[in-house]
DNA sequence: GTCCGTGCAAAGCGTTTGCAGCTTA
DNA sequence: TAAGCTGCAAACGCTTTGCACGGAC
């Protein structure tokens, strides 16, 4: 079930512990960015300090990566876990639209070609009025 | 000097204090944008708790733009004093490139098209290495 | 003179750090 | 067994709130 994540921890030589699976899991359920407090109070079984190191760790192994929802910031799962893909955010509703355009990205390649700049992580975010909302 | 600041405080019925000139300055002698606690050091008359105050006042006022640098966020001028641009952020050298392309937002456009979205606002954000940190 | 806005103090949170004990490989 | 990881507690720093005084209009 956890084979990838199996396989990127003993390449790394770290320790498969409970609360690293913990983690992993209430991610890979949540249809929606979580921050750390949202975490946290999804599996109370787990410490608060504990979610802050593993998220730290998750963020360097690049199994997560943090998005900015409005001012806050929240993880999801990256990688090989999921596509890579941008959100669009109801202030209407507080909905969360993925967005998977190739747009973006190919917008980041004419830039960073005119300005002789090699980018390495972006960070894009719309937000606004759904259709329901409007 | 500060004409526009002060026709926008008067239509709002506000009041032009010396803290709230303050911070305007202090953002407008600024290049890069300014965390709440660069502001509050650069200018040591100026209490912590105001230049809260005053950010969250021109923020509603759309006098400044909040900018996601990295994991913190910081503020600069926007609306007439500043035209709308984003960022290109050296991870090397923690350089910040003012970006002026018309392309992201015409790839909103498109987007919200496709979507049936109604985009208010976005933001933007590249990290990489510039030319002379690669 | 009347409110609005300020500055101080203190409380409130989210985040980080230190350390002893336990668990994984 | 030995190193890595956890969990608790406490410190830390940023942000918010309450309240009385001072300043703008």
């Amino acid at each position: 079930m956890h084979q990838d994540l199996r396989s990127i921890f003993n390449k790394a030589q770290l320790r498969i512990t409970a609360p690293r699976i913990a983690v992993f899991e209430v991610l890979q359920e949540s249809t929606t960015p979580l921050s750390i407090m949202q975490i946290v109070r999804a599996s109370p079984a787990l410490d608060k300090v504990g979610v802050y190191r593993t998220i730290k760790l998750f963020s360097e192994l690049h199994i997560v990566t943090n998005i900015h929802t409005g001012w806050k910031q929240s993880y999801e799962l990256a990688g090989p876990f999921r596509p890579h893909h941008h959100h669009l955010i109801c202030d209407g509703c507080g909905g969360m639209t993925e967005l998977h355009s190739k747009k973006v990205e190919r917008v980041i390649s004419e830039i960073a070609e005119n300005y002789g700049f090699r980018p390495l992580q972006h960070h894009f975010e719309v937000r606004g009025l759904c259709l329901n909302c409007q």
